[in-house]
DNA sequence: GTCATTGCAAAACGTTTGCATGAAT
DNA sequence: ATTCATGCAAACGTTTTGCAATGAC
């Protein structure tokens, strides 16, 4: 079993994240933080995004700039990465599901996650062009 | 227009890449190099990669490991990387296309890649258990 | 001769970790 | 009192880069 304690960090990491559709990194969300919580530490950013994530809360997102980024949205959906603008939008689809279903029927094994990640231009800077 | 010069080393890499199915990383090409080619440079071998990649030669994959994994075969097609035994296996799917058509339907913008990649564990390692 | 490519080593980058201190239960 | 979580800084592994030398055309 997970142990877990309270803490004034978890909570405040928690709160900066929950309700943002803007997919941020660790190292985004420290900056953010740290203008309020001057002694908020980076390991421990990154320690508690973990954690969430272990504990299935938030999801952690490889969009293909090698950086992780963070969903505060647990619930498995597509991303895509605009490659000028650098942000990452979510993908809703109807089927989703069904589709993840289908990709692990091809599998030899057994399937606990399946990431579907779209780059591109987004509309909005191909319309800035 | 892209620039292109013939080396010996880049036809190495491409030669130690081509036919294979088990998605090397550069350290691990690198490696594998160096055996019968001393003076093969990390650096040659991740610029080469890169290269390949740019000009649509070969894919370059994120499996979710954080490391750059290789794909001589720059087709769209899904991957599976097993969490124990830490290999990526390919997953070809009849109707890959349609399904990539599907998602950058719900996508505002211009989509040029749409990456599957599926995590668990492999029958080989569920069976040796 | 020009300029792409290389080897080498150092730097950069995102992330993880060790450890003493502090906080939660 | 116990032991989990923190702040800090150092270390880590992967990847990129600067630069002088080399090689392709």
């Amino acid at each position: 079993m997970l142990q877990r304690r309270n803490s004034k960090q978890r909570n405040v990491i928690r709160e900066y994240l929950c309700g943002r559709i803007d997919h941020p990194t660790a190292e985004k969300l420290y900056k953010e933080i740290r203008v309020e919580h001057p002694k908020m530490s980076l390991g421990t950013v990154y320690r508690n995004l973990m954690f969430l994530t272990d504990i299935g809360e938030i999801q952690a997102l490889d969009v293909g700039d090698g950086i992780t980024h963070f969903d505060p949205n647990p619930m498995p959906h597509a991303h895509f990465y605009c490659k000028k603008c650098k942000r990452v939008f979510d993908v809703f689809m109807d089927d989703y599901d069904k589709i993840q279903t289908l990709f692990a029927k091809n599998v030899q094994g057994t399937v606990d996650s399946c990431a579907v990640s779209l780059t591109g231009i987004c509309k909005e800077c191909s319309d800035n062009n």
